[in-house]
DNA sequence: CAGTGATACATGCAAATGCATCTATTTTGG
DNA sequence: CCAAAATAGATGCATTTGCATGTATCACTG
């Protein structure tokens, strides 16, 4: 068994984790998002676009993206229209579900997150990879996945 | 030395740590914002309050604060005048430096960044504790650290 | 199968945000 | 010591965001 520090129970230093987790994640956001490839397009719509290009089918729900978002629903609605308005995505009425709406990249939408991705990919190597060793960084990959999995659940 | 797989040298692994990092702080941050404590106060906003009651002086430069949050400088002197507004911080000007100001706060901000706080934390334990050892959050948080302190150093 | 509630997305509107710029102060280099 | 550049923070203005609500479709229940 492994013990905690008498009188704090585990609370504390949960809430340490989640602070420093949370302040990286701002560190290095910030200065992901000051890098060249995001004046083309801010990076919670080459979000979008990323999120889209990896989804096997090629398209997905609204819903669905909103999970992985942090914007409120009408937020990611609007955000959408932006991208349609400038041919990057495409909506079309989900088939099952009359009140849904299934999003597709476009060609142009396509080119725009391989182009964009690219930079995006060597920022993010030049922030994280000589900060920890490639043993260190499987096993915060492997502890994030294992917190969103169990967030997810909940 | 640690071997990568081939072809891929190391940048592949890095951007899947970001984006899983990046992903598990987008799930738990959803579920903190919904939490009871933030109908008080949007969750930025009481982020600078408590970032204000960890300083050991209890006064910050707005620089300072400004680096641990992921918003511009103008966003965040408009959200410190609304802050101001409603009495739960304090400006003055900086002894040393007639062009900064420094951030305190009141006895009513003291008093409600405790009060959101406990809520808080207690979200914070039942969401991270649960999901992860003991063991895997103090790794976890060494390897955040080790993270943000490389990107701050660079 | 009608009626009630839930879900998916859109939209009006007020508030928050960021960019560009402004003022004031400090720092630097000659 | 002075002029030029840098830095801290505030502000005008256009864009983005979220809340509340609206519309349409789906699911459930008796």
């Amino acid at each position: 068994m492994t013990t905690t520090a008498p009188g704090s129970s585990g609370v504390r230093l949960a809430a340490e984790t989640w602070e420093s987790l949370f302040r990286s994640q701002v560190a290095v956001m910030r200065r992901l998002q000051a890098g060249q490839a995001f004046k083309k397009l801010p990076i919670k719509e080459y979000d979008v676009l990323f999120t889209l290009s990896r989804c096997p089918t090629g398209k997905l729900r609204l819903n669905e993206i909103n999970d992985h978002v942090l914007l409120s629903q009408s937020s990611l609605s609007r955000l959408v229209e932006r991208l349609e308005k400038r041919g990057l995505v495409e909506r079309s009425t989900a088939p099952d579900d009359g009140r849904g709406i299934l999003l597709g990249l476009t060609p142009a939408g396509q080119e725009l997150q391989k182009e964009i991705g690219r930079e995006h990919v060597r920022d993010i190597a030049e922030l994280v990879a000589p900060a920890l060793t490639a043993d260190e960084q499987r096993e915060l990959l492997r502890l994030t996945q294992k917190l969103q999995a169990f967030v997810a659940s909940k």
